[in-house]
DNA sequence: CGGATTTGGTAGCATGTTGCAACCAGATGT
DNA sequence: ACATCTGGTTGCAACATGCTACCAAATCCG
């Protein structure tokens, strides 16, 4: 994406995020991340990805703070990549989209993988969007509330 | 961003949302839907994203059924776009990409555009991620089970 | 009514980024 | 030692992006 605007100065949360992750390849990769994958060649052949970009994406993911590498957990001289705590945090924004892609894009009894809790084997619960005092919140009943400058 | 392959073939959901919403323009599209814009120049306005693009993903997102063109709401001739029930679905991943932001990418006392319950004013609670029976589960509690085929 | 302005775009063009293929160095296997 | 695997980099063509100019219809304003 050609963007001479970047986003890093902008008052909007949202932006930040969307301007740190940089691209849908990035998302993808700590998708896999938190799939289980850690090598250079996991995520190329999971995402089939070419390698340039995937290079570039994850140099990006570190610089960025999203993934570190790490000395392979094999002994081996190769190194890893591991979601930071940061990166961790993500794990909303993709329950978030995996859900309503799950919610929208799948035909009744279309197989698709699923993100099971481990210990009983049953999907997630759908995420909701709740108050401080833990009554659930549409949209319409929020309001963004303009920076006190 | 060129990309031969899409996505919207792949069993994961998230890899499909993502590539219905196709760039982070049409997020940020879609968030300034959340907060209120309904008109192209709303929408340029608060972006600041050229006409063309602009008018490119407001038509992508109409065709992937996120957005739709309604008759405006003052009674002229001009025409708004709305949410439909698919977009507000986004809800939660606009929330937990907003979350995330304020996290990791403001100092402290660092001015940021908030999103507040209407009702009483207070931020929202942060996003978390649970099992089927109530119990937050961390990322390492969860395991993505292959699609049967 | 008539002219100016706003709204909501489209068209053309320069440029940057993507993505493919080829190549390469170091580590590992045998 | 030799082959292969891993983890990249480099060069290049194609395409999408983003800027500016342009344009038509709707609206405003006197």
């Amino acid at each position: 994406m050609v963007r001479r605007t970047s986003f890093e100065d902008s008052d909007c949360p949202v932006a930040r995020s969307v301007d740190a992750i940089g691209d849908w390849w990035s998302l993808l990769i700590v998708r896999d991340a938190f799939d289980g994958s850690r090598r250079f060649g996991e995520f190329q052949r999971s995402l089939g990805v070419a390698k340039n970009i995937l290079s570039a994406r994850l140099r990006a993911l570190v610089a960025g703070g999203v993934l570190e590498l790490v000395p392979a957990a094999d002994g081996s001289a190769y190194q890893e990549y591991a979601l930071t705590a940061k990166g961790r945090a993500l794990f909303p924004v993709i329950v978030a989209l995996r859900q309503w892609g799950e919610s929208h894009f799948f035909d009744d009894g279309e197989p698709h993988s699923e993100l099971l809790d481990r210990r009983d084997g049953r999907p997630l619960a759908e995420l909701r969007v709740h108050a401080a005092d833990g009554r659930p919140v549409a949209p319409e009943e929020t309001v963004v509330a303009k920076v006190p400058r």
